[in-house]
RNA sequence: GCCCGUGUAGCUCAGUCGGUAGAGCACUUCCUUGGUAAGGAAGAGGCCGUCGGUUCGAUUCCGACCGCGGGCUCCA
């Protein structure tokens, strides 16, 4: 007999058949259930001994139930009202799903609700959903008929001789499940998005229409969702950049991905490579500076023209040498290690740059702030001995949480990419390095107590390395941090540094960046905060604002003070405008305190406080003002 | 690069079933001296993305190009 627990926390059992009638006389509803940690349909049979636990509707697991069998009655409604539509795949993703399809006609945003409803319609007529099993001959002859030639590519590449379809009244689709029993259970479905995806990734093969879609088992979980995509879209960095006056891209004049930072952009970002400095000599590092260019040979040298050429600018002629646009800064401080002869006790030698380094992307791929042509790495090339590996990943990663930690961003997702075990010959460097290296990742990320995900395969030809992801305050995940060794570069450039037994030794040398770039991170911090910097980072810290023309003598007298405290402040007078008026624009532009000076606090020698968040602190001294700003800017956190 | 969408004043957008355009904000001037999210009035501002086609006439219709936006495997 086999244990089964229900959805309400009962348990029967069940000597084989399936769960859905069992459910169904017991007046409960499910997605599936999980036999032996195996997803699989309520109609299929259970084991005749054993464990099962059939999954509510509303349980996480059920999540990519629900959605996947959304997608198909996406489907099955694109198919009603497109005839000759042709269906590729149509998985479930992290907050939602998707369908790919050739669609007979162009469709557009206007057509999703004639979609949705029809998707509605499905749902409404609560149409089983069964599981065939065909075999391979008539899967494919099924697939002709039907002219579904994404679907028979499919079959194709199936190694089974049963092929699994699933049918819901008159649509039938290849498809593995597993599925809801019934269409009436996805509830709570909403199309979002339509936008174009090549069959398999492939920009040589045809170009599909992908409609993207989530379902939620609640309808309040759907609202919020919709909610949320509502807040992301008003985070977006391209609206707030240009409305909060902090940087601009102009194609037409300057050149697509190359990024403008106006002042208080600039202020901001002077503010955030100020406190990286900082910690960086903190930590050990010495800064470098190199030139944007460099000779043809040192690209030689590096192997960047071999690996990395698509990347890079076309050459430009001086003085009939070639020379190449950066795209990294690597060769530069290899160059500037090899002016030495290096010591075992030199190292480690830690150098590091906010590079500004060029690389080209297809016009397509680029976005905002968020992936550009020009852009400044935080970068850092540690070069250290094999026994000073573990202790320097450590110590990067020390540093990257204390300053990803300043930002607020206390969340971490780390992804360890390491060699693909089956094909070890696609990579530079001795397995013993390779396993050495990621001992060091490994050990380093477990004394940091920072799980990781190992992914083999993933790690570029050159070395090992972790990535870590960031959460935002929206919960959207972003990589940053990444932390990379290079047996490459030392080899090519013969890097080496002289051992306690007088010879010469091939240093290890590990890539890090914390922020990634400046521009990347701007983007991300403008839609974090929603374009609220916190006091540390605000590009204006403090307005003083005048009631009356009378005031701004003394207004003016205040910002003086502040601005000699080290304060950003600025006293709104030009503008004769009312105070509501003044005070609303301080709110728009997000200016985390206001210093109201009416007649009362002039004569007083005081100023009214009023912070972004609404709230009113009442007259105070400047000084006990001052003393604030000084305190938030010290305590680097979002309270103002 | 490719698919879909889109391009009208500095910004956000309306409009013209083909007779060369309008609002709000911003800007300039004037009035208002105002106490915690927009005081009032007037003015200025446009090759209606570019090039070509149809037409007596195109910002409007058609085509091409350019720009911008969404997206381009999270594999049945």
């Amino acid at each position: 007999m086999a244990n089964v627990i229900l959805p309400s926390g009962k348990t029967v059992e069940m000597d084989g058949g399936a769960l859905l009638s069992v459910l169904q006389e017991r007046g409960e509803t499910a997605a599936a259930v999980v036999v032996n940690g195996q997803l699989q349909d309520l109609r299929d049979p259970l084991p005749s001994a054993g464990e099962a636990r059939a999954i509510g509707l509303d349980d996480p697991a059920a999540l990519e139930v629900l959605r996947h069998t959304a997608s198909h009655v996406l489907a099955h409604a694109v198919t009603r009202l497109y005839p000759g539509a042709k269906l590729a795949i149509g998985p479930a993703i992290e907050d939602g799903f998707y369908y790919d399809i050739r669609f007979p006609e162009p469709v557009n945003r206007d057509d999703l609700p004639k979609i949705e409803a029809e998707m509605e319609r499905i749902i409404k007529d609560d149409l089983p959903i069964e599981r065939v099993w065909l075999p391979r001959a008539e899967a494919e002859a099924l697939l002709a008929e039907k002219d579904q030639a994404y679907k028979l590519e499919l079959v194709q590449e199936i190694p089974d001789d049963k092929i699994s379809f699933y049918r819901q009244g008159e649509f039938t689709d290849l498809c593995r499940g597993p599925h809801l029993p019934s269409t009436g259970l996805v509830k709570h479905v909403k199309l979002l998005d339509l936008a174009g995806a090549y069959w398999r990734g492939d920009a040589a093969r045809d170009m599909l229409t992908r409609v993207y879609g989530t379902a939620f088992p609640a309808a309040e979980a759907l609202a919020e969702h919709v909610k949320w995509r509502e807040e992301a879209r008003k985070r977006d960095h391209r609206t707030l950049g240009p409305e909060l006056d902090l940087f601009s891209i102009q194609n037409e004049m300057i050149g697509a991905g190359l990024v403008l930072w106006h002042p208080k952009g600039a202020a901001i970002r002077h503010q955030i490579e100020t406190f990286w400095k900082d910690e960086h000599y903190k930590a050990g590092y010495r800064l470098v500076v190199s030139p944007h260019i460099g000779r043809a040979r040192l690209w030689e040298t590096s192997g960047h023209l071999d690996f990395y050429k698509d990347g890079m600018y076309a050459p430009m002629d001086i003085e009939g040498q070639e020379f190449y646009l950066k795209p990294m800064n690597c060769p530069f401080h290899i160059a500037i290690y090899k002016t030495h002869t290096r010591s075992y006790r030199d190292l480690p030698i830690r150098y590091a740059e906010l590079g500004t380094v060029y690389r080209f992307e297809r016009s397509g791929v680029l976005h905002g702030l968020l992936r550009v042509r020009g852009f400044t790495q935080d970068d850092a090339h540690i070069i250290c001995r094999p026994d000073q590996i573990e202790d320097e990943v450590l110590a990067c990663l020390d540093l990257t949480l204390h300053i990803l930690g300043a930002f607020g961003f206390r969340d971490y997702k780390v992804a360890l990419s390491v060699r693909d075990p089956e094909h070890t010959e696609h990579y530079i460097g001795s397995d013993e390095m390779w396993e050495q290296a990621e001992r060091s990742l490994v050990r380093a990320l477990d004394r940091k107590g920072l799980p990781h995900t190992r992914m083999p395969g993933e790690a570029v030809f050159y070395g090992p390395k972790i990535d870590l992801h960031v959460l935002d305050s929206l919960k959207r995940s972003w990589q940053l941090t990444t932390v990379q060794f290079d047996f490459n570069e030392p080899e090519r450039f013969g890097m080496a540094y002289i051992g306690d037994d007088g010879q010469a030794h091939r240093p290890y040398m590990v890539h890090r960046a914390l922020l990634g770039s400046l521009e990347r991170f701007f983007g991300i911090l403008i839609e974090h905060y929603g374009g609220a910097f916190p006091a540390w980072l605000a590009p204006v810290q403090m307005v003083v604002l005048p009631v009356t023309e009378a005031e701004i003598p003394y207004a003016e007298g205040v910002a003086d003070e502040l601005r000699r405290a080290g304060i950003r402040a600025e006293a709104w007078t030009k503008e004769r405008k009312t105070l509501r008026w003044l005070i609303r624009e301080a709110q728009v532009q997000k200016v985390p305190y206001m210093l109201v000076c009416g007649a009362r606090e002039a004569a007083g020698g005081v100023v009214a406080v009023r912070l972004r968040t609404g709230e009113d602190l009442g007259p105070q001294l400047v000084a006990s003002a001052i003393a604030r700003v000084q305190e938030a800017v010290a305590a680097r956190g979002v309270a103002l």
